[in-house]
DNA sequence: AGCACGCCGACT
DNA sequence: GTCGGCGTGCTC
């Protein structure tokens, strides 16, 4: 028998199944998802890999291998997601080892080691081994060249190993003998020995009690470890190991109920749990109960015994959505989250594997998890960009998740209320089936909304003769005032897209550069350094301009710390939070955050794009969006659409039940549509706008996009395969197609490397993916001499 | 990737 | 002569 094994070599050469024999005390364990350890090479190495499948013949020429070990006893991958890996890596252009390894917990990821063992005395007693038997191969590359030539000699030994990081969380339980009569054994111990009598009695007063865990009985008991190991030494218990989950719930939850649903509510849920053959497209405003809606139907699915996955962006992901959840499944809901540590997500993982949780809630990764009978796969916001993976292998959840409702036969509900413009698209030609939810659950009105234009109110400044110098314009300053009166709560967005702080000379304009990349350095004023986000390059503050030698170096860029000096100016009375990037480094900082303003402790959260989601705040009346523009500044055609929903995602959060909301939406450009129909809350009209705008430019969902990145450490270097690989691709494009590049992005040079790119806009063209495969394995072929490509099918950033 | 093999200049 | 630097090719 013969296994076909995906190794642990993520190259171009080797991204495909090797085959190996299966010995023969492994014949009857051996299935198809397992992991196994395998000898790859002309040396002893050990590699992992995935068993994709097995055969009674090879078709390999020489004599196979035999594999070494077995990793998993049961498969990891069921053949449903080993399948998804094949599409996966063809989809993406990634290795198929680096999608099977995505779709599995971190800590399933090998971890490689050499051990050398001295064979004579002479290698024993050598400086290098100090009298040790064995020791761990060094990174010195004349001690590793000794170590070669005593190997050559047959004076040591090198093995390889493959190390298993993952590890379960065992306790020691103390175990009832059937054998044994502990209601005569109480008897017969001597009066003075309490404590066994006590521990004896206990399981005489439990006749239920099979074990119990060490712990308890130390803990509930004082019961310690002498007294149980004297009451093994009698024979009357046995010793064993049991594993313990690691919780990563904290507290308890109260069960809660379905509510009611409205007439719009239940025409959205009957929709979705009829539509197995086709995504259903949900669009509702904030406020039309969408979440009531999801619960129910995985509700429905539940009773059918089937499962379901809920797939939530990161920063949505709050305790709050956790605990409704649980609240609703209670024991049945399983977690995937970037706050849990390696253990939970593992543990939580195999929860799912061994089918003991039958809903999963998490963010990207958590649409690979290992659900069998899926009933529904809902995906909410689904137009965030943060459900594509910036790096290899580039999927996005959307499209797997589609894949698995395919496959499963399942409804798939992408939900959203700014849906992303190619969701919206396929649901006007019928590939969704759309589902509108316009109206607010509680029929809230909608807050209103104001536009300010500051160009106005800098002439207004002028004219008084006192220049506009704070970033809050007058009505949104009075408008604070109003609100503090009332003792209700504002949010203010300082929308930071691409602004970054950093250093100026007002002397002769000098600002700090990363010598590795063509960025500008980033002030931290927490870590007091300057700091390169793309290589993570590091320098001390400068006292003195380094070029003129000025000591008038100035803090630039729209900083909130700078509005947060204003308010406590304007509004000395205020109690502000500020939330940003220098606030937030700590984990679960940004919960705390929300969670001190959610109890009114200020009355003012100020903030980045981060305080756009969370935590629903009630007494919050008043949003101000300081700089509406910035967004709209980046050289990418999504930036109406992104300004758009961001602008409305922070809209929403204005007024709740009886409070009528406020917005005021300070802006330059008062007439893009974008602002004016966030401004209106008007989704289907943007969206008919946006649809024009794509279309005169041929971008998606006129169109599909992929981009690919070329880079070398000479930019010439670069620039020439760059011009090779367009020039490989123009002849195979249909007539509208097209090819733009290629260019050099924003950020020219990062770590050294020069950066060329080249995008595609192409619509149904059959030979392109294979020449784009083609094109992959030459260019990974010319690693060695420096260079380095990427193919990022459907970007989600352009820059 | 990581390793072996092979070719070539430089140093004991 | 041999050590070690680097370019090339292979891994079931
Ligand atoms: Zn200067
Ligand atoms: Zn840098």
């Amino acid at each position: 028998m013969y296994a076909q094994v995906v190794v642990d070599v993520p190259t171009q050469q080797t991204d495909h199944s090797f085959d190996y024999l299966i010995p023969a005390a492994l014949e009857k364990f051996i299935v198809a998802g397992q992991r196994v350890v395998v000898p790859f090479g002309r040396s002893g190495r050990r590699v992992q890999g995935f068993v994709v499948g097995t055969s009674t013949t090879s078709s390999y020429a020489q004599k196979c291998k035999p594999i070494a070990y077995l990793i998993d006893l049961q498969p990891v991958l069921s053949s449903e997601l080993l399948q998804l890996s094949q599409w996966l890596a063809n989809r993406t252009f990634a290795f198929w080892v680096d999608c099977l390894q995505t779709m599995l917990p971190n800590v399933m990821r090998a971890k490689y080691s050499k051990k050398a063992w001295a064979l004579t005395s002479t290698v024993r007693q050598s400086a290098l081994f100090q009298g040790a038997a064995a020791i761990s191969v060094p990174n010195d590359l004349t001690q590793q060249r000794q170590l070669a030539q005593w190997q050559k000699q047959g004076q040591v030994r090198i093995d390889y190993l493959v190390e298993n990081k993952a590890q379960t969380r065992q306790q020691l339980v103390l175990n009832r003998v059937a054998n044994q009569d502990y209601a005569h054994i109480v008897t017969q111990v001597k009066p003075q020995a309490t404590k066994q009598r006590q521990l004896l009695q206990l399981f005489i007063d439990h006749p239920d009690w099979q074990q119990i865990t060490y712990t308890a009985l130390q803990q509930k008991y004082q019961i310690g470890n002498s007294v149980i190991k004297a009451a093994i030494a009698h024979g009357w218990f046995t010793r064993s190991q049991i594993e313990i989950r690691r919780n990563p719930y904290t507290n308890p939850v109260t069960p809660s109920s379905p509510q009611v649903l409205t007439a719009e509510q239940r025409k959205a849920y009957q929709t979705i749990i009829t539509s197995a053959s086709r995504p259903v497209l949900l669009e509702g405003v904030t406020g039309s109960g969408k979440t009531e809606v999801y619960l129910q139907v995985i509700e429905h699915f539940l009773q059918q015994h089937k499962t379901a996955l809920m797939l939530v962006p990161e920063i949505s992901l709050t305790p709050q959505m956790v605990t409704r959840v649980r609240a609703r499944f209670g024991g049945q809901v399983a977690v995937l989250h970037s706050g849990l540590s390696q253990g939970e997500r593992y543990d939580e993982w195999r929860r799912i594997n061994q089918q003991q949780a039958q809903v999963v809630v998490g963010a990207r990764s958590a649409v690979f998890a290992p659900l069998r009978h899926l009933g529904v796969i809902i995906i909410d916001e689904e137009h965030e960009a943060s459900y594509k993976q910036i790096d290899n292998p580039r999927y996005h959840a959307r499209d797997v998740a589609l894949w698995r409702g395919r496959y499963h036969h399942c409804p798939v509900v992408l939900g959203s209320a700014t849906p992303s413009l190619e969701s919206r698209a396929r649901g006007q030609k019928r590939v969704y089936q759309l589902v509108q939810m316009p109206h607010r659950v509680y029929n809230q009105p909608l807050p209103q909304v104001q536009i300010v234009d500051l160009r106005e109110q800098q002439n207004l400044a002028l004219e008084l003769n006192s220049p506009l110098q704070v970033d809050l314009s007058q009505p949104l300053i009075t408008a604070l005032h109003q609100c503090l009166k009332k003792h209700e709560q504002a949010i203010l967005l300082l929308n930071r897209r691409g602004y970054a702080n950093f250093l100026l000379c007002r002397n002769c304009g000098f600002v700090p550069h990363c010598p590795n990349c063509d960025i500008t350095l980033t002030v931290h004023l927490q870590e007091h350094c300057l700091l390169c986000h793309y290589c993570g390059h590091r320098e001390p503050i400068m006292k003195q301009c380094q070029v003129c030698g000025s000591s008038k170096l100035r803090l630039s860029g729209t900083g909130t710390q700078k509005v947060e000096t204003q308010l406590q100016e304007l509004l000395p009375q205020a109690r502000v939070l500020r939330m940003d990037n220098d606030t937030t480094t700590r984990k679960g900082a940004h919960q705390r955050i929300l969670q001190q303003f959610a109890q009114q402790q200020a009355d003012i959260l100020l903030g980045t794009q981060m305080i756009a989601k969370g935590l629903d705040f009630p007494n919050v009346t008043l949003v101000g969006v300081i700089n509406a523009d910035t967004g709209l500044g980046i050289n990418d055609f999504r930036a109406n659409e992104r300004t758009f929903q961001l602008l409305t995602q922070v809209s929403g959060r204005a007024g709740r039940k009886q409070k009528l909301g406020q917005v005021f939406i300070q802006t330059y450009n008062p007439d893009n549509y974008a602002i004016q129909l966030a401004s209106q809350q008007d989704y289907e009209a943007f969206y008919r706008q946006e649809m024009q705008f794509r279309h005169q430019g041929n971008y998606p969902p006129y169109f599909f996009l992929i981009k690919i990145t070329i880079s070398h450490q000479e930019r010439a270097q670069a620039f020439k395969m760059a011009y090779n690989v367009a020039k490989r691709i123009k002849p195979i494009l249909q007539p509208r197609e097209q090819l733009l590049g290629p260019v050099q992005p924003t950020v020219a040079r990062i770590k050294n490397r020069y950066y060329y790119q080249i995008i595609i806009k192409y619509r149904h063209n059959q030979s392109l993916g294979q020449l784009l495969h083609q094109i992959m394995n030459n260019v990974q072929i010319d690693k060695k001499r420096g260079f380095a490509i990427a193919i990022d099918n459907e970007p989600q950033q352009m820059e």
